[in-house]
DNA sequence: AGTAAAGTGGTTATGCCGCG
DNA sequence: CGCGGCATAACCACTTTACT
């Protein structure tokens, strides 16, 4: 896995033991032992520690692609809903275990067959969850968050991923949502796992790969597109987030031209 | 037009403090 | 325990300059 806290495959993580935070697009859920987590493609995400030492978790990584053909779109209610997180008790937990280790066999042992089995199980859990979900909605009371520190941050998170096209401060921000920007600086780390600056580069640098790979512009507007008035700074911003320039990306990305 | 490297002044992250 | 202030090193944004 690239420990970059975004991509293009969706993602299933289980945690079998341990305990951790995660930050997916603008909320903190605490994850703990038996809880499923489902991130949608190209989300930002971040783990972050939770006190307890140890952990150890599962993961899948897929493509719209894999499971495209059965055409169920029930299948991605998982990745589309407020609340990511998915609560299982025992005996749910044992079934989807064993589940999730038959995937990790056929994974390893790639005998004839092998994605057509991981296609059907990946399906099945998914399907699984969806109608979980679905009933959860009707009986219980919807996503309530950690804290009303969590709450702010949210609220924080969704504003910086309305307004990150337009220069930000963290002094601006804090402000406009009444707390201390000292205070702001060290509940928003604490929260979310990045630092503010380090998020909205994420977030910035994130739309530029888009318009990259979407658009025939210039760097140079891409550069001002998302935030950033120069170009210098902006391609040393993209070359850490991304390990490579804004064109070798662009060429790496575009196979043919229109 | 892009990229890279060096220099600058401003901003941010963070430890330590006090307050309620 | 949540919050705000202060100090300050580290970091970052932005410029300048030079190179492909």
């Amino acid at each position: 896995m690239p420990s970059n806290h975004y991509h293009e495959p969706y993602e299933i993580y289980y945690l079998l033991s341990g305990e951790r935070h995660y930050f997916i697009k603008e909320q903190t859920y605490k994850i703990a032992k038996g809880d499923l987590v489902f991130i949608s493609k190209n989300e930002l995400h971040k783990t972050s520690d939770a006190g307890v030492p140890n952990h150890e978790r599962l993961l899948i990584n897929f493509n719209d692609r894999f499971i495209a053909g059965f055409g169920e779109p029930l299948l991605f209610e998982p990745f589309e809903r407020k609340n990511r997180r998915l609560r299982l008790n025992l005996p749910e937990r044992e079934w989807v275990e064993r589940l999730l280790f038959e995937m990790l066999q056929e994974d390893q042992e790639k005998l004839p067959g092998h994605e057509a089995s991981l296609q059907a199980r990946l399906v099945t859990l998914l399907l699984w969850c969806g109608r979980k979900l679905d009933r959860q909605d009707r009986e219980q009371a919807p996503y309530e968050h950690e804290s009303p520190a969590h709450k702010k941050i949210s609220e924080i998170v969704e504003f910086i991923n309305e307004s990150y096209r337009q220069p930000i401060s963290l002094d601006f921000v804090a402000k406009a949502h009444f707390v201390s920007p000292f205070h702001f600086s060290r509940m928003f780390k604490r929260v979310t796992g990045f630092t503010f600056v380090e998020y909205v580069n994420t977030v910035r640098i994130r739309e530029a790969q888009r318009l990259l790979k979407e658009t025939q512009w210039k760097v140079t507007r891409i550069a001002e597109t998302v935030g950033y008035e120069n170009i210098g700074h902006f391609g040393r911003v993209f070359k850490k987030v991304t390990k490579t320039n804004p064109l070798d990306y662009r060429k790496s990305v575009k196979r043919v031209h229109p």
